[in-house]
DNA sequence: CAAGTATACGACCGCTGGAGTCCGAATTCA
DNA sequence: TGAATTCGGACTCCAGCGGTCGTATACTTG
């Protein structure tokens, strides 16, 4: 249930690591990924996607490879996700408007929505500067504070 | 990206039907099946993997069916989706414990590991009966109030 | 300019796992 | 007993993920 893609995941790593860099003007893939042990193709793909969005800027040549474009602290892990896997979401029918074809008779479509939704949210508000400082400063408290009450209580019709 | 599965779409639609229908005391699979225009066969498997944890009752024979054996109020969504898609996870590390091999080397793993513990209380704070309300009580405010702060304020080492 | 090194990009492929089907056995009601 | 129904596993089908390859292109250095 409920899975996050490799690609995504090798994503966040390597502006993670390419964040911890600074000083370096522009990481190549093949470092990046040997740093990690990931295949280096695989992950020259991910960041021509992020390039394409530019949250990343490539450059080629020798001694090229991929620096950051945008603040790391503007970098949300909503939008590198949406970047590499696309606009898929829990529900299936929400984000391909209709291609789930119970969407009307569906009772449960609407609800599901608001969950995507929260997540969606959540995603956003991390960023991966916070990654970086994880990295840095051990035992963090709470990355994240949620409070998911319980619905029913606050459900109540205008 | 984040992707919740069919069946247990399906499974949160049956449970939902039946806890509008208390009046019956037992619904068979094709009955919600053909409810939804949905495969009475797919459904039945759900609902079979719903019985054997025990949110569901089944009664063989002519008449029978399946009947809520739980309060609506009780049953979550995630222990739904837990029970038919089993401990999946964003992370994929996480939780079948070392399959991906970087385990060691990742340093994304903790984070990612904060974000999934996030979304599961998300779910588990959604229950079915709040479904059923949703269908009743129309242009519903809130479902979740969820306040995911940035992160980095929060963020000091102990 | 030419060589060498990097990215760019699309075609390609094996394989896992989700979606769905089938069928025989067990169970219960009439 | 017999009809109706669930049970449960085995099975097929196929989209999509993870990963590879090859070629085109762009840039740097000498
Ligand atoms: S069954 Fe309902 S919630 Fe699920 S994809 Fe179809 S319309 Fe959306
Ligand atoms: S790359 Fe890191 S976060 Fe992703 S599955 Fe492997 S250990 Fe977990």
């Amino acid at each position: 249930m409920l899975r996050l893609t490799k690609k995504a995941d090798y994503g966040l790593m390597a502006l993670k690591y390419i964040a911890e860099h600074p000083e370096a003007t522009a990481l190549s893939a093949k470092d990046i990924a040997e740093a990690y042990h990931i295949p280096a193709q695989l992950l020259a793909k991910i960041l021509q996607r992020l390039a394409k969005v530019g949250i990343v800027k490539s450059h080629a040549g020798m001694n090229g490879g991929y620096s950051l474009l945008k603040d790391p602290r503007k970098i949300s892990a909503f939008e590198v996700i949406f970047a590499i896997d696309g606009p898929l979401f829990i529900t299936s029918c929400f984000t391909h408007e209709g291609n789930c074809d119970l969407t009307n008779s569906c009772t449960i479509k609407e609800p599901l929505a608001r969950v995507n939704e929260t997540i969606s949210s959540v995603l956003k508000n991390i960023h991966i500067s916070d990654l970086v400082e994880e990295g840095r400063s051990r035992t963090v408290r709470e990355l994240i504070t949620i409070r998911a009450t319980s619905g029913e209580k606050i459900l109540q019709a205008t």
